[in-house]
DNA sequence: CGGAATATTGATCAAGATCAAAGCGAGTGG
DNA sequence: CCACTCGCTTTGATCTTGATCAATATTCCG
């Protein structure tokens, strides 16, 4: 199944006018990061929608401009693997493979810088281009090594991580937004989603975070935080 | 404290000889890649000993010659995650970082070929070079983000995921030279020692595996082990 | 042969999963 | 405008997996 942005723009339009509907407004995922050094073309996705599957051929690479992003897997017998979020600003599909090896999906509607990998092949010709892919890819290995210390840590410790890291790549003030649902955080963190919504509520209880609503966390105590992500 | 290669060639004379030793023989693990692709100089390294810190500046990379080399991260309260093992053949320490974020040591006697970083960062006057470096650091990604899945595994799927990458890095046998401690395994998958032992034990009595001695595993049953990899 | 390090096996315990029910909130239609 | 519904979240009760604690067995050395 090829899944990748050209499929897509077929559903381009009825996409966009989702896009423009109130529900969109998603407070602190306005656009952070310069898109200017980007050329590309914009494309929208719906809630929930396909940007590439597994195994399709690796023919472009997107930078999140408004939304969030899931890379994910999904193992024989359902379980999934969330191996990264994609908030605006961030760049992915980056990786040199061929085939996709996650597919991804837009958490909210969102809007892409989608790029045709292709007019990159050239890459041998542009040396100053390979070499901020290579810093992307490099980035996504960080982060990717980084997740791996999750195998060590306990439940509160995964949580604590998940939220300082998204405050790390958000905005620096105390008031997180949480584009995605606890389901996404579980499987992202390896837990399910009634220890992540546990975990949540025992934290405000030692009154590190504040939960307003379910898509707010307030960050009341970030050093203890910190000390409890291990 | 910094203990990139130049430190240890201190000791490289104590530490060759030791490698001369007749107990360094690691059947298997012979030189199986090309090594004169990489220019560079061989440098040998005990058991255990440390080939660069958390933290130090990042002037080498590093292949593997012989032996077997972890890379971990050690928490506050002595907790150890292991990132990834490196094989004969194996390539580690591409990261463009400018600090290491992992250490890594020698888990067995070993020897690398060691190059140095500042010889590349003519990195843009060689764009195959840089070309060849993206492409090491992108295998690092595809294994690191290979691994994440592991969180979604329970302890069977594991350990049986870790035999059979093992197998596919290793040469074609069925025969499995195991040169980590079990404690490895178990800090490389977020277990503890007595789990991996009881899986292997248990993935044994199923007659998927026979263990002749705990260094060398003979996989029986590829397919079902596959199956039960998830 | 002996002793230290590493591995295996057993018994118990606890963290997190599972199963189940209730609560909340945003969009829909009467 | 309110009630209804559907999807998501929270909370509770119980169970299972893997951790922990402890003893024994191997292996690898000098």
């Amino acid at each position: 199944m090829l899944t990748e942005a050209l499929y897509q723009s077929k559903h381009t339009d009825r996409r966009f006018s989702a896009l423009k509907s109130a529900s969109f407004r998603e407070p602190g995922f306005e656009s952070r990061a310069p898109v200017t050094d980007f050329p590309g073309m914009l494309r929208s996705f719906d809630r929930n929608a396909l940007i590439y599957a597994e195994n399709d051929p690796a023919t472009c690479f997107y930078r999140v401009v408004v939304g969030a992003v899931r890379s994910s897997k999904v193992l024989f017998d359902g379980r999934r693997q969330i191996a990264a979020f994609y908030l605006p600003g961030q760049a992915f599909g980056v990786e040199l493979c061929t085939k996709r090896i996650f597919s991804t999906e837009a958490i909210v509607p969102s809007k892409l810088m989608v790029m045709r990998r292709n007019t990159l092949h050239s890459e041998h010709q542009d040396p100053d281009l390979l070499h901020r892919l290579y810093t992307m890819a490099d980035g996504e290995l960080q982060r990717a090594q980084h997740r791996l210390t999750l195998l060590a840590k306990t439940a509160q410790e995964r949580v604590a991580t998940f939220l300082l890291d998204l405050n790390d790549c958000g905005e620096a003030g105390e008031l997180l937004h949480i584009p995605m649902p606890r389901q996404d955080i579980a499987d992202y963190l390896g837990l399910t989603m009634e220890t992540v919504s546990r975990v949540l509520s025992q934290l405000q209880d030692a009154a590190l975070i504040s939960i307003p609503t379910c898509k707010q966390i307030v960050l009341r105590n970030r050093a203890a935080l910190r000390r409890r992500a291990g």
